[in-house]
DNA sequence: AAAAAAACTTAACCCACATCAAGTACATGA
DNA sequence: TCATGTACTTGATGTGGGTTAAGTTTTTTT
């Protein structure tokens, strides 16, 4: 992986979406620079006032968040062409409170928030790419939380494995119990229970 | 209540956040309508088809989503110069899954979604507002979600009262349990345990 | 290949909140 | 103003998932 290939990815995904001068594409693509993220090390830190926005080129992360109890809670799995950022300590001048950590080694896409803004100064059109990426997200965020206020642990896997299937491959079964909001010992339990409600059912 | 008063309003507003010349805010002022609407009647029903967005000029809406077992979630409420709106069905083509009921006599300045795209191609500055605007909503839904299954519900109550102070004397009980996650029974209950507690701190 | 660490399983017990039920206190509207 | 509905309270009982603890299995490190 080199950075002029992964700017190019950038690009190629932005093409998609909008429609950028030559002139343009070359700003956008020269403002982010690329960086290695080893396996178990973190794009994100909690305390750290790093404002960094992330493309990832390649690999994989879990955005997480830790609560009192030292609990971690993951808030989304970041693949090949996501966004990774924390919108909220872009605001405040607050430390960072997510955490973003590598799952395998991966590469990423960095722009600084000063960098952004200017980004945003020298290329208008991007105001309306993100602001569509953000309400998408925003709109993705209403359904995850309606689904964890509604429905149950069982529902909520379910309805994970239904839209991202293959997860399972991908990401450890403790950590889709920390996107569910259960511990491990929870969803261990509960696909023992699927199973031998399965099993009864062909038996029958 | 008047639309020309009202109009004044949202460009209020707007001024506050970013700089517009007499001809956009004439423009900007022009795309929206005022509607009234009556207490305990509906800015958006689930089901519907109707693209609106709205900016609350005076009154209180609950916004809330019904899940299959018809029990209602509260999302958020809407005063005085906030923005309501279902952005999930702003994508889809599906009907809203999103309600908005006045809790009382209230009026909204009401824009389409045809109005909104032509709006952001006359006025692209807007682009920039509501990109903003979006990714602060989109960072508060991230810490309510993360109290959501990070703390309990007597946790998530008293965050509430400290963050907004007097809610209990604007919004009826069972809907604040709405919001909370729980049902009317339990927030009733946890008053009694709290009171019980101070009353016995008091004595000792 | 051995040792250490991390991931997963299982089981017994516990607790926050749901459910069901039966009240009382307010509102709202005929 | 009476009546009916809506909001709130209280209690008994149920349950999904947390807690603790002791395993086994898999992965990583040396």
């Amino acid at each position: 992986m080199n950075e002029e290939i992964a700017r190019k990815q950038l690009i190629d995904y932005i093409n998609q979406k909008i429609e950028l001068t030559p002139e343009e594409q070359f700003t956008v693509a020269n403002a982010y620079h690329l960086h290695q993220v080893k396996k178990k090390d973190f794009f994100l830190k909690e305390g750290t006032h790093c404002k960094l926005q992330g493309f990832v080129v390649g690999g994989t992360f879990r955005v997480f968040y830790t609560d009192k109890k030292s609990l971690e809670h993951v808030l989304y799995f970041a693949f090949k062409d996501w966004w990774m950022g924390d919108i909220a300590s872009f605001f405040d001048d607050n430390p960072t409170k997510l955490n973003a950590q590598a799952m395998e080694d991966s590469w990423v896409l960095v722009i600084g928030r000063e960098e952004t803004e200017q980004l945003f100064t020298d290329v208008p059109k991007l105001e309306r790419l993100f602001r569509i990426i953000t309400q998408r997200t925003l709109s993705v965020l209403q359904k995850r939380f309606f689904l964890t206020v509604s429905a149950n642990a069982e529902e909520r896997y379910e309805e994970l494995i239904k839209r991202h299937a293959g997860i399972e491959q991908l990401v450890p079964q403790h950590q889709i119990a920390s996107y569910l909001g259960i511990l491990p010992e929870s969803l261990s339990r509960m696909k023992k229970q699927l199973m031998d409600r399965r099993m009864k059912k062909n038996l029958e």
